[in-house]
RNA sequence: GGAGGGAUGGCUGAGUGGUCGAAAGCGCCUGACUUGAAAUCAGGUAGGCCCCCUGGGUCUCGUGGGUUCGAAUCCCACUCCCUCCGCCA
């Protein structure tokens, strides 16, 4: 959510940052709106203080002057009713489109329409050039009978995957080295619920906007099998729940910055995804993932340490594991809505002959905590709110297309990332 | 799934229709006393919103609705928590 205050002083930024973002949304007349709600407000506060002032009186009044009064108090009330019942209306629509507003993006962010047009910054590791014909992941993995497709979609449809054997020791170790690395920063582990409910999501702003990529728990009515909703949503990412752990509550200083990390489930349902990667285990509805989350003081110069700390984690991972890759800039138009500033890792894949994006690191200033109304009481004695930042570390399987891409063998087998060996038992290769 | 109990300020907890945003205690802050601390004494101590903003108004006693001139208090619905029984990883 944004400042209202700084809204009401620098509409056009905000206007500029909506066209930028491409996210639709007026903000000239979310301002008449606004208007509208505090002439209300300001009217509707007046009869109530002077309903409160009469009510006050009425105990000692007495005959005739009682009765008089009562009357013109209840024709008071009957104004007031309607005057509320009006506000009312323009309340929701005014919240609906608070939360529609976007964070503005920092200055150095790149303008422009979607993911093709983000600026790499850099790049680590170098292409593997092979001396045979490489494999996808996909293949490689069901000759080994460590990823089983066919079977995952028989139980739970399209997009669904059975990991086996060493493939899903492959995963748990490349899980449990990560959040080794972040415990020796000093990153706290969650296991989160992976059931969070809809202030979670609106506060950590996936809601509004993304109700469709998130699936909803609830029971299947007996009668026309329509689903009576728990209210309760499964993530899709473990920064819902851990960026929300502290949700109202009012921090201290000398506790920040918060350095955690999830480990959870994750689940997408990729609605309008039709046909964009069908293959392999790129885009699925079900993965595992370690998410840093941070929470610090609110200053640009603090948080932006904390974006590169926490890029730097991910990065270190990616070097641990070897893996060729690259990090860009988003620009505006493949940012999300609160974001200010967001850089994408993207990890070398072989069969795909390119970059594909497998981390994501996000700046949002104050938009969360403002939802979640998370503070912190700052060195002048004020109560801010905190700023909140966070990256992905590993995200699997995905992780695993480069890994069993790069350390494939002519043979089919895949070699063991050396730093994962000790998560698999001391195992080197993985093959028939 | 069955039976019961509960939700009030940072915490404990009083309050069953009118001057209650709310007693008391604890905690915390400020001051006095003290070499310092403790103890003691005095004062202060929730948040949101709106305005003509050194001030004023309004809303909030789990949430939403209702009754009433007036609701923490009465009525309805919902949510969450606790205890016991049953079932269960």
């Amino acid at each position: 959510m944004i400042d209202l205050t700084d809204l009401r002083a620098r509409p056009e930024a905000y206007q500029d940052a909506a066209k930028k973002k491409r996210i639709a949304v007026d903000v000239g007349s979310f301002l008449k709106l606004d208007e509208t709600r505090r002439g209300l407000i300001l009217a509707i506060d007046e009869m109530r203080a002077k309903k409160n002032a009469v009510s006050k009186a009425v105990p000692t009044m007495k005959g005739t002057e009682k009765e008089k009064t009562i009357a013109q108090m209840k024709k008071l009330g009957d104004e007031l009713k309607a005057k509320e019942e009006e506000l009312q209306t323009i309340e929701v629509k005014f919240q609906h489109t608070l939360l529609l507003l976007p964070g503005i993006p920092l200055d150095r962010v790149p303008v422009g329409k979607d993911d093709s047009e983000n600026v790499e910054i850099r790049t680590h590791g170098k292409i593997p050039k092979f001396a045979f014909e490489i494999q996808s992941h996909m293949t490689i993995g069901t000759n080994l009978d460590i990823i089983d497709v066919p079977r995952g979609v028989k139980i739970a449809g399209s997009r669904s995957y059975f990991l086996k054997g060493d493939g899903a020791r492959l995963e748990l170790a490349v899980l449990l080295f990560t959040l080794d690395h972040l415990a020796k920063k000093g990153f706290t582990p969650f296991i989160p619920p992976v059931l969070a409910n809809y202030d979670a999501l609106m506060g950590t702003s996936y809601f509004p906007g993304g109700e469709e990529q998130a699936y909803a728990i609830g029971v299947q009515k007996e009668k026309d099998g329509a689903l009576e909703s728990d209210g309760l949503f499964l993530i899709g990412t473990s920064e819902v729940s851990v960026a929300s752990y502290h949700s109202g509550e009012t921090l201290a200083l000398e506790e920040l910055p918060k350095r955690y990390c999830g480990i959870s489930n994750c689940f997408r349902r990729e609605a309008g995804t039709y046909g964009k990667d069908t293959q392999g285990l790129y885009r699925i509805h079900q993965f595992q993932k370690v998410e840093q989350v941070v929470l610090c003081e609110n200053d640009p110069k603090v948080s932006a340490a904390m974006h590169a700390e926490i890029l730097q984690n991910a990065e270190e991972v990616l070097q641990a594991l070897e893996l060729p890759y690259r990090v860009v800039d988003v620009c505006t138009g493949d940012m999300g809505r609160g974001q200010v500033y967001k850089n994408d890792i993207e990890t070398w894949m072989p069969s795909r002959n390119s970059y594909g994006e497998t981390h994501s690191c996000s700046t949002f200033y104050d938009f969360q905590s403002r939802r979640l109304n998370m503070k912190y009481v700052a060195r002048d004695g004020s109560k801010k709110f905190v700023h909140t930042l966070n990256n992905t570390c590993i995200a699997s399987p995905r992780i695993l297309i480069p890994i069993l891409e790069i350390y494939q063998n002519k043979d089919g087998s895949v070699t063991i990332p050396e730093v994962l060996r000790p998560y698999m038992g001391g195992k080197k290769i993985i093959e028939k």
